[in-house]
DNA sequence: CGACAAGTTGATGTTACTCAAAAGTGGTGG
DNA sequence: CCACCACTTTTGAGTAACATCAACTTGTCG
């Protein structure tokens, strides 16, 4: 059992990430609530949706950590986000989509369906169009990550970016939050090798910026850290 | 005035690429074509939109290149996708959005506004939502050119991508596009420098494979080099 | 034709990769 | 409770890919 910084199970923070970026009515917590009462479960290290599988209905992250993927012929992975408690997937504008990229999990997953969006209510629409535009907010940040930063600011940059996320659902207090990761996963989303990732995160925590052990993650100097990698926010406005 | 694969110029290619993602009524590619009457002009290198900058209203983009990119106060500059004939611009599901990036010009560009989604049609609404959807896939392969592919292989997954997408528009013709950038915005592109894409574009030059003077690109075997980065294309199934 | 931007080349430096092995960790069954 | 196993983390040595710096050449446009 991990100590979680905070005291949140369940889909508490599915709910708690989707109501911080949108108020929420009762009536459309609880119809989160009900659809989260019949959950899918998802072990360690499966796909949930293939590249190119079609979009069957959408579906929010209640618990545990996906991530969107592409796996080259020759073992190369690269993982191109990770989708958190609160998070939706399979989400299109149009019914014939396909899944431009694989999901699968890193942890023990739960998933819910999503209350359909047309029925859902205007606060839990917006919720969907925030979390979606915000989706694609770290996606390009990811991209200018991947192209133009040093392994050590993209170790930063990344840290930052999941203290933001987790917080948002209420699951990183004061820089401490769960980071379920191998070392190995880490760098098949910085696009460097394990043992890269190993030594640079031996120079981050012998400056004391940064521990990570048990899978569990602590920024001693959020501050300092956003600066060295001109850290903005995404949710701050929205907050 | 460049030597054009094909005589299209103006608004057609816009129309054009759009068209080919669904079916457009007469009525819808009048709207169009009326839209595209009164465009806005922007010069090359300007800024379209700034990183944070509200989302006016919804644009496309009809005859030119545009880009998005973040640049770093040390000057660096990551290039996240490339704004082409035909695509969309300021889209957003809620009407609070602010631009998660800067969009700027690479050449002289013409905009016009976009019909609005609800009033253009069905046609159009879905032409929209498959150009958003192809937008992210692109961004996507992105992300892995930049986090998992050696030079190389970013250069030629590149070049098919910008075939593939011009095709689209009516704007490639036998593997044969413009492409009027230079090697250094190509470098911020790929995340690599600008003396490193020159040599790694004399080998492929060298190999037969790519050719690309002036301002024209011509791939020699698109096959092969499909084979080379395991290219999928984005539109296949939907042309 | 002249000026400035873009492309090219060479020499050298650095970051991150590769290969290989040792040490640590956690879970499982006897 | 311990022994074992697989996985993960850590360390070392050597290497390759790409960056940097600087100059020179070519192309483009007024």
């Amino acid at each position: 059992m991990r100590a979680l910084p905070l005291p949140v199970t369940g889909t508490e923070a599915a709910v708690a990430r989707l109501g911080s970026l949108a108020p929420l009515r009762a009536d459309e917590a609880a119809a989160l609530m009900k659809a989260a009462s019949t959950p899918l479960k998802f072990a360690t290290g499966r796909e949930i949706i293939a590249e190119g599988q079609s979009l069957a209905e959408p579906r929010i992250l209640l618990e545990g950590w996906g991530c969107r993927l592409r796996i080259f012929s020759d073992g190369r992975r690269q993982i191109l986000g990770f989708v958190l408690p609160g998070d939706l997937i399979g989400f299109a504008r149009s019914r014939d989509a396909i899944s431009s990229t694989a999901i699968g999990t890193l942890t023990n997953v739960l998933l819910c369906r999503a209350p359909e969006p047309e029925q859902a209510g205007e606060g839990l629409a917006l919720a969907y169009a925030h979390s979606l535009a915000a989706e694609k907010s770290y996606l390009y940040r990811h991209a200018a990550r991947l192209g133009r930063m040093s392994a050590y600011e993209r170790m930063v940059d990344f840290f930052l970016e999941m203290e933001e996320r987790l917080a948002s659902a209420g699951l990183a207090t004061a820089g401490t939050f769960p980071l379920p990761i191998t070392q190995e996963v880490l760098a098949d989303t910085l696009g460097l090798t394990s043992v890269h990732v190993n030594r640079t995160l031996q120079t981050l925590r012998r400056e004391g910026l940064i521990e990570w052990h048990g899978g569990i993650a602590r920024l001693r100097d959020p501050e300092q850290l956003r600066q060295r990698v001109e850290y903005r926010p995404v949710l701050a406005h929205s907050r």
